[in-house]
DNA sequence: ACTTTTTCTTGACAACTGTCAAGAAGCGGC
DNA sequence: GCCGCTTCTTGACAGTTGTCAAGAAAAAGT
């Protein structure tokens, strides 16, 4: 039906996008919406506005964000031939995800733990979680089918550990920066094959 | 020198647990000092006649809290004399400790998490972090050497992986309870065969 | 018993929070 | 130019936060 966003939904876009960068910057609990308004065109009061409460804006911006990143990985499946190439491809798409949008890994990361405190972000973050999942699985499926060989995991233990190593990984660069970029590689050089048979 | 603990140290531990009971429950950055202390024998004024700030309490609480955990598994690791009695017990024992320490868990990964955009709670935590890389590898190493195989990946990518699968797995719990637990002793026993040749 | 020191409570502070209402500003149609 | 509607700003509200100082209470020392 709706075929072109209405003017208000490109206003919530807009905040959306102000929103992300100071939630990036300071983590959901200390982004005020007089900062996140601060970093935006408009004034704290837009924001009721908009959205009903802080909550729905900030389930919106996430949502927002990672609609366009769960195809971060889709070129690396279609374009791989081999095995090995599908490996070096997704190590370093996973490094340079790192690199370039750390705050958004950050916030992603703070949004799913203090979803476990407040129920309140739970189904949205479930969801999400969900596709990052599905994303993940198309990887792994797609290097099982390359090798020739069946997973030897499912999705979600799939998704699980690789995860761990990202958030590992996000965490050592937030501290140590660059250098640490590496090691993610070399792991998952390791692992991806430990995920076939 | 100080071989008994002063009676400011049973103070600090007697506040320190209080305050990991509200911590556990309500998240970092929801759990104020009021809160806290209203949780505990005191009044609100007195954390900071034994703490700095704010952070100097949940530091040292989450690490007083840590410290008697690091040795969860070490129990499963000298009595097990097969590799597969070992994967049992672990995956018993990880499965338990969400059964029964689910808010600790909570709080761990909260703190983590804002470690990556609070620069002061930054150095406890990796060292912490490091301690439970420690535990966990002394198990991935004892599995074997019980399987008479070396280990398949380094202490690092073992620990981010398992830890990965357990994060997953307290997530489920705290919003699906009990019945998800089955799933990680079922990921436990096919990924730990994975970490080893 | 009196003094000194340690321990703890109370009440206040300035700053900050999400929320909302009143009205200004902008903008369409007429 | 005027009206009505949408959009946005301003300023206020009630509540909360970490922090700290003043002094009460308790304990220790003499």
């Amino acid at each position: 039906m709706v075929l072109v966003p209405t003017k208000s939904d490109r206003r919530r876009e807009e905040l959306a996008e102000s929103a992300l960068t100071t939630l990036g910057a300071m983590g959901y609990a200390r982004a005020s919406l007089r900062e996140i308004a601060g970093n935006s065109p408009f004034s704290h009061g837009v924001v009721h506005y908009y959205f009903q409460d802080k909550t729905e804006l900030v389930i919106y911006s996430v949502r927002h964000y990672k609609r366009r990143c769960v195809t971060r990985y889709d070129a690396v499946v279609s374009d791989s031939t081999s095995p090995e190439e599908l490996v070096e491809a997704f190590a370093a798409k996973l490094a340079q995800t790192i690199r370039e949008e750390a705050p958004m890994h950050r916030l992603w990361y703070d949004l799913r733990t203090q979803s476990m405190f407040e129920p309140a972000l739970r189904d949205a973050i479930t969801e999400i979680d969900g596709t990052l999942e599905a994303m993940i699985w198309r990887v792994v499926d797609r290097y099982a089918t390359l090798a020739g060989r069946p997973p030897s995991v499912g999705a979600p233990a799939a998704y699980g550990m690789l995860d761990g190593l990202f958030q590992q990984a996000l965490l050592a660069y937030t501290a140590g920066g660059e250098p640490v970029l590496d090691g993610l590689a070399t792991q998952v050089r390791v692992v991806l094959p430990l995920l076939v048979r």
